[in-house]
RNA sequence: CGGGGCGUAGCGUAGCCCGGUCAUCGCGCCACAUUUGGGAUGUGGAGGUCGCAAGUUCGAAUCUUGCCGCCCCGACCA
């Protein structure tokens, strides 16, 4: 046993770092929370990506790219939103570097400073709406449809592989609409292709909600979320979707003439998912043996190992093996055949369990004798003797399967740990005990959630979309409230 | 930035307290052979400025001082 992972029960964040590690998703880099991030790791993005980009198309939206930086002065012109970011930034000083006189290897050239210090981008709000302005002038100029796909800085004090670096990749979208409702239905449609993807890719269950004020984002006027729930009963929030009013529009000065040639400013929002949801495909399935990956988006969905003894079997197996990657590819699902000679079946066994490769056929002579091979399947670590007449279909059929079992067990996993506390004791008793999100009523004040924060480290995760209006009173202050909100610890 | 841990071969480690054949072991790597249905075995081999720098000493991985880096926990956040 070459590759051992530290179990969830042990210790759950070291297995996560283990599990990106071993799996070959992502290792440190040189850089202090930097990551890079492997083939394998970055075939999965690839998926997650193309698969979003799709249903952006298919909503309207275009792909665009703007600069990487950002001219200082511009951040300072939504107040709310450089309150949010100017802490995280990092900043370009100069532009050249030279040999150091005194011998020290090389040195920023001091002659080189900026007239202007530059952004490196922590998300790109600011930059389009400065472009947007020349874009816009007429309401025949919207809705304005535009998303990138690109990478951000935000110089965190903290990071986590995948959770949290320092640099990440994401798209965000910028939209700008003539009216207000619209951009609300355009922030609305987005949170639900976030939604939708969330479950029905990544087989990863989430509640739609909208942020309290503290959690919102930095020059929103309403923020939604969709939040995921890990294995171990912490929050993730895993996309958001903003309406941004007329912040940027007021902020950037970009107006349009409608039809009745009146002059208003746009009406714009924002929405963004990032590496951060490879991170929560692996949390929300995966176990101690290594990663548990949905076919749907798995870079291999199927592997095939050989068992031989000698050429002539390999051969016999070769051949069979070459119909069945055929019937596969004809079916559009992606194969993997693995006749490196250099490693025995074994190995090949436990190294595609870590790497969560949904469905391991193994096939030897004695299979192709008895017209089966042994499937085993990853989420349930079973395997059975199959035909191999319509192997491929069957396989096909199974894959559909293990997606919609993982989903319905990460599902019951969520389900059964969001409890309603209605007191204070219950509240902290469940926090620390039971884990996992705990609605309950609450007054609506910053001020209350800052203290709810303060004494339990709970924030609030999101006011559901679907809540259910409840008469009730504060989990901590008592006072009235009309609904209850979804509280976690979270990540 | 506070608290904790760590830095010895590609990875993981022993040695450090008590300076002196102490650079250990496992995995991995290379060659050959036998193997191949759950991380093979044997034989041979390659690979190390002991994080960096000063100091103490006849002698430093080991003691002293300074510096650097990384990881984990917390505050901040997608």
């Amino acid at each position: 046993m070459s590759k051992e992972i530290t179990s969830r029960e042990k210790d759950y964040s070291q297995w996560y770092n283990d599990l990106i590690i071993k799996a070959g998703l992502a290792d440190y880099s040189a850089v202090r929370g930097c990551m890079v991030i492997k083939p394998y790791g970055f075939a999965l993005w690839e998926n997650m990506r193309d698969q979003l980009d799709k249903r952006f198309k298919e909503t309207g939206h275009q792909n665009a790219y703007f600069p990487l930086f950002i001219p200082k002065s511009f951040l300072s012109k939504e107040a709310a939103h450089v309150e949010g970011f100017a802490k995280e930034c990092a900043v370009v000083t100069h532009y050249r570097l030279m040999n150091d006189p005194e011998g020290n290897g090389i040195i920023v050239d001091p002659d080189a400073k900026l007239e202007e210090e530059l952004i490196v981008r922590p998300t790109s709000e600011t930059i389009i709406w400065n472009t947007y302005k020349t874009w816009i002038q007429s309401y025949r100029d919207l809705p304005l449809l535009i998303n990138q796909w690109a990478n951000v800085v935000r110089w965190e004090m903290r990071t986590r592989l995948f959770l949290r670096t320092t640099e990440f990749l994401w798209q965000e979208g910028h939209t700008a609409h003539a009216t207000r409702q619209e951009a609300i239905d355009e922030t609305i449609q987005m949170l639900n292709v976030y939604a939708e993807f969330a479950e029905e890719w990544m087989a990863m269950p989430v509640i739609k909600g909208v942020k309290s004020i503290n959690e919102r984002f930095a020059g929103a006027e309403d923020t939604y979320c969709i939040e995921a729930m890990m294995q171990d009963g912490k929050a993730l929030q895993a996309g958001t979707s903003h309406f941004l009013g007329q912040n940027f529009a007021k902020a950037f000065d970009v107006k349009f003439s409608d039809k009745e040639n009146k002059l208003d400013y746009v009406w714009a929002t924002s929405w963004g998912v990032s590496t951060r949801l490879i991170g929560a495909l692996v949390m929300a399935h995966s176990d101690d043996d290594g990663l548990v990956l949905p076919p749907k988006l798995a870079p291999i969905q199927v592997v095939i190992v050989p068992i031989y003894k000698g050429d002539d079997q390999k051969k016999l197996v070769d051949e069979k093996v070459k119909l069945l990657i055929e019937d596969f590819k004809a079916l559009g699902v992606s194969v993997k055949y693995d006749d490196d000679d250099s490693r025995r079946p074994g190995w090949k066994f436990a190294e595609y369990e870590m790497k969560g490769v949904p469905v391991r056929i193994a096939i030897g002579a004695r299979d192709i004798a008895n017209n089966v091979a042994e499937v085993a399947r990853r989420d349930t670590k079973t395997k059975e003797p199959v035909s191999l007449d319509g192997l491929a279909n069957t396989v096909y059929t199974l894959l559909n399967d293990i997606q919609e079992n993982i989903y319905n067990k990460a599902k019951t996993f969520r389900d059964a740990h969001i409890t309603i506390a209605n007191t204070w004791d219950k509240f902290v008793k469940l926090l620390d005990e039971k884990t996992g999100f705990i609605s309950a009523h609450w007054d609506g004040t910053a001020e209350t959630e800052e203290k709810i924060k303060e004494l339990t480290k709970a924030t609030i995760r999101c006011i559901p979309l679907n809540n259910i209006k409840e008469e009730g009173k504060c989990i901590l202050t008592g006072r009235p409230s009309g609904e209850r909100v979804l509280f976690a610890r979270a990540y």
